[in-house]
RNA sequence: GGCCCUGUAGCUCAGCUGGAUAGAGCGAGAGUCUUCUAAACUCUAGGUCCUGCGUUCGAGUCGCAGCAGGGUCACCA
């Protein structure tokens, strides 16, 4: 039982025996002693005056006694109008510390051996375009909620679902045929993913250029849209390409490996990976069969033309296609197939979609779906709906030429990463390769701290006029906290100071010192609730709190220099206690946290 | 137009299931390095929590209405 738990049942307890009063210990609500008060946990009497007929600072009194009496870890207690302010002895915060000061797992669960694992996907990026500034938010929002669950407890299996087939990469290929005079990577030295990318920008502007032609000739734009040639052709080669025709699909292998080749380099260095990669070029025909199995139960329908829907009406919702009259398959119908195959390629607890908010709509219809499809597992479908990154002046176009690009934004977030270093001077000693690594791991503390602390439902706004900041409440200040702890840790290793971590501390803790261990005690509970959440922004906010806890007790507070042997080795303790949470959380976040910088 | 999401300091964001005088960072102003890493710390200034009504002992938080912004309503994915 951890000590919100003791503190609840024994405040039910007293309410009971007291005033008569039945509330159950799980739904009395303690929170933190805000600062300005003296105490740990705050009880709110205000719902128990009634019933018991005193008034708030009596009724405070009272449950304030009888608790102190009860348990021996509430050291004393105040009554501040309604509030009673409970206030917890130091032993138990030493004991604490001495329990868990040296557990390098210390807040993060491992998982119960027989629990079904959680399927995370994420990224799932199409293969004509490099990732973006929008791809990053997914990628490390994915990534890290999958560390944040496996924190929990989870079994968690990461899977990316590669949509490598469809028009959109026909207009790429096309476009390098007609244009690209047989440019490779190799050849032009440009990373594959860009460079499929910029024959997509070719076909873009060849095809407007058709489009403009023909309503100049007096063509419906409509009209124009559908039957410009570059369109037309792109149409053809993407039948061809159904039907399997070798040449397309040779091209479409070399093409797509490109791409693969670039995304790799991309994922590596954003520091996220995946335990499996579907492709829906695979899987693309295996909603088919669902569907045939749908209209056997009658819970679809086909309509006159052979198009085959699926009536909503009574969700509140319209009818929604699922084979085309020429009975191929659309989005909705793929995504019925995956998650099926996914469902029993895992045996999963869980399917979560990390997938942004524009699809909200998408994922209710496929888990209503799922649902009449006779599926039980349709509510375990989750989909972690992301809230847009948005510039100063709106979204991302990439027909405006507006898009962040994620290499781009990365390369940006490195030389920002060196130039800050070199200025404060602090690394002359480290050799070229540690420095370069100390420029990547800043440089991504920095990014995926900025995207990372806000809550994922919301639409972030991101302003590449403004470089990410690296002071304040970031990911640098952070590993900066953690660099200057484990500098003390060493030092006081070098100097042979014992960290008796299971003995029991004898010290006088100051006030910045008590604030660190409440802190640390937190962790536990925080992972759980972000987890929960499913909120890497707690574990950020979690993490900075924690930072700051530490620096303000590092600032006026002797560490090394403290005299007395005792204290001074409690204190080293708790710096490399620290140091630890601060690891752990920031793993979560997918950050790493550096030994000096 | 229907449905969904959002609206907190000049800017970017916290604020857990309703609880004390609404918090951080950046930016602005003032201090702190001969001493454990100043990417830090300490102060100051800055708010009709979009508006109104309601529920409640108590509302930034819950409900309703309105206003503003975004998303979505494809035989695209």
């Amino acid at each position: 039982m951890n000590i919100t738990e003791t503190l609840t049942t024994t405040v039910a307890a007293v309410l009971k025996q007291l005033y008569g009063i039945e509330q159950s210990a799980d739904s009395i609500v303690l929170q933190d002693t805000r600062k300005e008060f003296r105490g740990d946990y705050t009880l709110v009497v205000f719902p128990y005056v009634k019933q018991a007929r005193k008034a708030p600072e009596a009724v405070g009194a009272e449950i304030g006694e009888a608790v102190k009496a009860a348990l021996p870890l509430v050291a004393g207690y105040n009554v501040v109008k309604g509030f009673l302010n409970l206030e917890i002895a130091d032993s138990y915060w030493l004991q604490f510390v001495a329990e868990k000061a040296a557990d390098g797992n210390f807040g993060l669960s491992t998982p119960a051996a027989e629990s079904a694992p959680v399927v995370v996907e994420y990224s799932s990026p199409n293969t004509n375009k490099p990732l973006h500034l929008g791809h990053i938010r997914n990628n490390l929002l994915g990534w890290s909620v999958s560390q944040l669950l496996t924190a929990a407890g989870a079994d968690v299996r990461k899977v990316n679902l590669v949509n490598d087939r469809g028009i959109h990469i026909c207009k790429s290929m096309l476009a390098w045929l007609r244009y690209g005079n047989g440019e490779t990577p190799e050849s032009s030295g440009m990373k594959g993913d860009h460079l499929v990318g910029k024959y997509y920008v070719e076909f873009d502007k060849h095809y407007k250029e058709e489009v403009k032609q023909l309503m100049e000739s007096g063509v419906e734009e409509e009209q124009a849209k559908r039957e410009a040639p570059l369109m037309v052709e792109a149409q053809s080669m993407l039948k061809r390409w159904e039907e399997g025709d070798k040449e397309v699909r040779a091209l479409w292998e070399k093409m797509n490996g490109w791409v693969y080749a670039g995304f790799d380099e991309t994922y590596a260095r954003l520091g996220v990976g995946f335990d499996k990669v579907y492709y829906e070029s695979q899987t693309y025909l295996l909603g088919k069969e669902l569907v045939q199995k749908g209209l056997g139960m009658g819970v679809l329908f086909r309509k006159e033309d052979g198009s085959v829907w699926c009536d909503l009406t009574g969700d509140g919702l319209d009818q929604k296609l699922l084979l085309r009259k020429d009975g191929t398959s659309v989005y909705m119908t793929q995504d019925l197939g995956t998650a099926l195959l996914r469902h029993n390629d895992f045996g999963a607890e869980r399917l979560i979609y990390v997938v942004g908010n524009e699809q909200d709509y998408h994922f209710k219809v496929l888990k209503l779906i799922l649902g009449k499809l006779g599926f039980s597992w349709a509510d375990k479908v989750y989909h972690l709906s992301y809230g847009m990154v948005e510039l100063p002046n709106g979204k991302m176009k990439s027909r405006e030429g507006t898009v962040v690009d994620a290499d781009d934004l990365i390369d940006e977030m490195e030389k920002t990463a060196e130039e800050m270093s070199r200025e404060h001077g602090k690394n002359d000693d480290l050799s070229d390769e540690e420095r370069k690594h100390l420029y990547h791991i800043l440089a991504l503390g920095a990014l995926k701290y900025f995207i990372l602390k806000v809550d994922p439902t919301k639409n972030m706004l991101f302003n590449p006029a403004e470089s990410i900041d690296f002071n304040g409440n970031t990911g640098p200040f952070i590993q900066y906290t953690h660099a200057r702890i484990r500098s003390i840790v060493r030092k006081a290793e070098e100097s042979g100071v014992k960290l008796t971590g299971n003995g029991e501390w004898k010290v006088m803790m100051t006030e910045k010192e008590r604030g660190v261990v409440k802190a640390l005690h937190a962790l536990p509970e925080t992972v759980m609730a972000a987890a929960a959440a499913y909120s890497p922004a707690m574990i950020a906010n979690y993490a900075y709190e924690l930072a700051k806890a530490f620096n303000s007790f590092y600032q006026d507070t002797p560490i090394l220099r403290e005299s007395d042997e005792q204290t001074k080795a409690f204190r080293v303790q708790l710096c490399a206690f620290v140091a630890n949470a601060l690891k752990n959380t920031m793993n979560i976040l997918g950050i790493e946290v550096p030994e000096r910088m």
